[in-house]
DNA sequence: TCATAAAACATACAGTCTGCATGTATTGGC
DNA sequence: GCCAATACATGCAGACTGTATGTTTTATGA
């Protein structure tokens, strides 16, 4: 029954302590914050020693950057799952932009991304991940509604960005008992009035 | 010629190593962010010694928060410099906008206000600083705004901090080299489907 | 299959930092 | 001018990060 530990390939020993890793130290991360959380708890946590925890990640931000990387790839798995090709173009910004805030409220998703990561990361490396993940929706919805001429033609880094900001705050604000409804009334509000400008 | 530091009252000591820690602080928590700068290197740069810092702070989370506080109040000050009452609702939210991209184009403010502040602090207590000075002057204008009937009755919390974020993120991104030109379009264009949308 | 290389870890250590406790000097009040 | 209080300085304990070095497990080729 020890032959699972026992024999198995390197590429298994690595795959399974890295995912230790990671697993443990989202949770501490979420918990207590990055700044709070050291990485002999984060080792304790996953069951390994700090030597591979550094063997693995060249530091302890490279270990965020690789939860924030999971984490932003799960958010825009969600939020395509929930806003599909299929859907008018404004439908798809609306429908996408409920599903953002439905992912940001599973525990933790507002300090790893928007709080702890930015700050520790800093915003060049985070614009980097979220291109690669959640803003890479919103920005190919708001270039489609722009090209069906649903919304008026505005530079598309500056509006995927700001909308995004919009959404990030919501999301936090959320978060920290801000009435949700008022949230979405301000969200779709806004983007209802850039539509009607494109007519 | 030294009667200046040989002979101040209590008050006067305390004021000048307080601007001292403040002024040191400030200077290294930009250049460097507020984890990667130690405690040794402020007093060191302010001239004093770290007994002094920690009677006037009770820890390092506090001297950022002091640094925090006063260029909110910084920001808030040009703001309403730059947007005077006797603007109309509209100019003064647009000018009143104008005037903080200004101002957090100062060297260092969005790092503080955007960016170590939330993640070190908290968004509640980051709240609770913006509302004693930036985002009053911007929820004011929002209110005088909506009651005039130049906007939409939209909850005003929401509404606020929305913006508020949009403005945020726009300092963040010109910083960060994007067009200045382009993210004021946008800031433009949502505010005025906002307004139209009241008609 | 055996020896050697190369990963994947574990352990030990050096340097630094924070917060506190204690000590000293300067100022305020009577 | 003396005592208290405030302002500051110094020294110390505990903890943490990153690295260097040691050990174990897996891969490879003859």
């Amino acid at each position: 029954m020890q032959e699972n530990r026992s024999r198995r390939s390197n590429d298994q020993r690595s795959e399974a302590t890295r995912a230790s890793l990671l697993k443990a130290a989202r949770k501490l991360f979420v918990e207590k914050s990055y700044a709070e959380t050291a990485t002999p708890e984060i080792v304790a946590e996953a069951g390994v020693t700090r030597g591979a925890l550094y063997h693995h990640f060249v530091d302890k931000r490279a270990l965020l950057a690789a939860v924030v990387e999971r984490e932003s790839q799960s958010v825009a798995g969600e939020i395509e799952r929930a806003a599909p090709e299929s859907l008018s173009p404004r439908d798809a910004l609306v429908t996408g932009g409920e599903a953002f805030l439905d992912a940001m409220n599973s525990p933790g998703r507002t300090r790893l991304l928007l709080l702890d990561g930015p700050s520790v990361l800093g915003r060049s490396i985070m614009d980097d991940i979220e291109t690669r993940h959640a803003n890479r929706t919103l920005k190919d919805g708001l270039a489609t509604a722009i090209e069906a001429g649903v919304l008026p033609p505005l530079p598309l880094e500056a509006l995927t960005a700001q909308l995004a900001a919009m959404y990030d705050r919501a999301a936090l604000a959320i978060e920290a008992g801000g009435s949700a409804d008022d949230h979405r009334a301000v969200l779709k509000a806004i983007i209802d009035g850039l539509v009607s400008r494109s007519c």
